[in-house]
DNA sequence: AGGGCGGCAGTTG
DNA sequence: TCAACTGCCGCCC
């Protein structure tokens, strides 16, 4: 089980993305040329290789942490993220504008 | 600030 | 195989 070749493409954006940074699922969308962006949280989601494919990267695109479908949850994903520098309070990622990563 | 609809891949009946 | 529902969202009403 290696996924579809639209989750592999999605995992692997998100392997591009530098530790102690994030991304957003309209980024992450825009990046992969389509608007399906519910379609990448999916995928997103669906990531099979837990901390070598950093979907703890991705959040909304107004800054939230939005969700997590792995091991512990939303908190887990504050962890993850708090370890790389980047932390997060009342949900929402601090200096996101600054954290934010872009695709080139 | 909140709620609802929209576009798309995967999964399930 | 076909149709319908769901999902780590986003944007407009």
């Amino acid at each position: 089980m290696s996924g579809t070749p639209f989750q592999r493409a999605v995992w692997d954006a998100l392997k591009r993305i530098p530790e102690g940074r994030v991304t957003t699922y309209g980024d992450l969308a825009a990046y992969l040329e389509t608007r399906a962006v519910r379609a990448v949280g999916t995928a997103v989601g669906k990531n099979p290789y837990a901390p070598d494919v950093p979907c703890h990267r991705v959040v909304r695109s107004d800054g939230h942490i939005g969700s997590y479908s792995g091991e512990g949850g939303v908190k887990r994903k504050i962890s993850l993220l708090a370890s790389e520098g980047v932390h997060v309070s009342a949900g929402r990622v601090r200096d996101f504008a600054e954290k934010r990563h872009r695709f080139v």
